[in-house]
DNA sequence: ATTAACTGCATCGGATCTGTTGCAGTTATG
DNA sequence: CATAACTGCAACAGATCCGATGCAGTTAAT
C-alpha cells in the first residue's frame, strides 16, 4: 500500500523501469558496490533516468527487493501449498522457487529491514512454508519430533546451495535439482533402507 | 611462501596487526563496504597505521582471508580426519569449524581468487572433507550411491546455516549444534526407523 | 641507554560517486 | 495532431574515500 500507487507510467517508462531492475540484479549480484553508472550502462539507459524513477540508491534497492519478493510469493502460490498433496506441493514449489531465485539471487538475499514490503512478503512465505511442512509431517514424510523451524532453515539452505551451480551441474533442469533438494531434505545422505 | 617472510615484526606491531584483522572481520561482516577509517576506529588505531601494514585495501582483505583460512585448516586437522573413526572425526571437525567460522564468517565467505594462499588452503580443506566422507561411506554411514561432492556441498550449507543463529538457538553450545548438523546430514528430516 | 621500530596526527592530491538541474529532442497517448 | 510524458546529454556542487608523506613522540629491543 505504499508504492504501487503513483498513477500508471507510460508504457515506455515501464519498460525502462523493468530494464533497470533487471540490470541492477545482474550488476549488483557480481559487485554489490557497483555504481549507478554501471547499472545504467547495463540497462542501456542514462544515469539520470535511474534517478528520475528512484530518488535514492536505496530506493532502487528496496524496489528491487520488493519486486523479487513478489515474484517469489507467486512461485509459492503456484504450488498450492494449502491444497495439493504435500509431496507434490513441495516439489512444485521447490522447482518454481529455484527458477525465481536463480534469476533474482541478489535481490532475494538482501537483508529486508523490518517494516518493508519485502519483509512482509518474506514472512508470509515463511508461514506458508511451515504450513507445507506441517502437512508433510501429518503424512509421515517428516519425523514427528522434528523441529519444523530447523527443517525450514535446512530447506532454505539447500535451495541456496542448489543454485550456487557447481561446475558439475550446469545445464541440469530445474525439476532434477528440485528432486535432489527434496530427497536430501527428507533422507539426508545416509543409506536407503 | 609469499608473505610469512618479512622479518619478525616488533611484538608491538604484531598486536596491532591482529587487532586490525579482528576489527576488519567485525566491521566488514556488518558492512562489506565499510571504510578504512571505520576499521581503524574499531581496531583502536589510526587509519595510517593500517596503510603501513597493508598497502592496498585489497591487501588487507587478502590477509584477512588467509589468516582465517589457516585457522580453518587447523580446526580440521585437529579432528584427525585421516585416522579417527569417521563419526568421531566428523563431529569433532564440525564442532571446531563451527567455532572458527562463527568468529571469521566474513573472511571465510570471501571469494578466494585462484592462486591466492586462501584458495589453496580451501582446496586442501575440501580434499580432506572428501576423505572423511569416503571413510564414512566405507563404514556404511553414507549411502553407497551418494555423490560425495553433493554431500559436501550440503555439509557446507548446513554449517553455514547453523551459525546463522536464529533467535531460537542463542547460547547453544557448539557440540549440540554439531550434533544437529551431522544428524541432519545423515538422516535428513524424515522419520527415524 | 642507545638505537631502531612503531605510532598518531595533520595534511595533501586525486579519484570516484551521488544527487540535481536545465535544455533540447523523441515518443506515447488521447 | 497536439499535448504531455519521457529520455539523453552536459554540467554542477558536495561528499567521501583512498593512498601517501613528513614530523614529533612513544615504545620495544640489544
Amino acid at each position: 500500500m505504499s508504492e504501487t500507487a503513483a498513477r500508471p507510467l507510460r508504457a515506455d517508462a515501464e519498460r525502462s523501469v523493468r530494464a533497470i531492475l533487471e540490470a541492477a540484479e545482474r550488476v549488483l549480484s557480481k559487485d554489490p558496490g557497483a555504481s549507478m553508472e554501471q547499472i545504467a550502462a547495463a540497462a542501456g539507459v542514462a544515469r539520470t533516468t535511474i534517478h528520475r524513477r528512484f530518488a535514492h540508491r536505496q530506493a532502487l534497492i528496496d524496489a528491487l527487493a520488493s519486486s523479487a519478493a513478489r515474484q517469489l510469493v507467486e512461485a509459492v502460490e503456484d504450488g498450492r501449498p494449502d491444497t495439493a498433496p504435500p509431496l507434490v506441493a513441495l516439489h512444485r514449489i521447490t522447482a518454481n522457487v529455484l527458477e525465481v531465485k536463480g534469476a533474482w539471487a541478489f535481490a532475494l538475499e538482501l537483508p529486508a529491514d523490518p517494516g518493508s514490503e519485502a519483509a512482509a512478503l518474506h514472512e508470509d512465505i515463511g508461514r506458508r512454508c511451515i504450513t507445507v511442512l506441517e502437512r508433510a509431517r501429518a503424512d509421515k514424510l517428516i519425523d514427528e519430533a522434528a523441529d519444523l523451524h530447523w527443517v525450514r532453515r535446512v530447506y532454505y539452505a539447500l535451495l541456496g546451495e542448489s543454485l550456487r551451480g557447481s561446475p558439475d551441474d550446469t545445464g541440469i533442469d530445474t525439476d532434477t535439482l528440485a528432486a535432489r533438494v527434496i530427497d536430501t531434505l527428507l533422507h539426508g545422505a545416509g543409506p536407503r533402507t
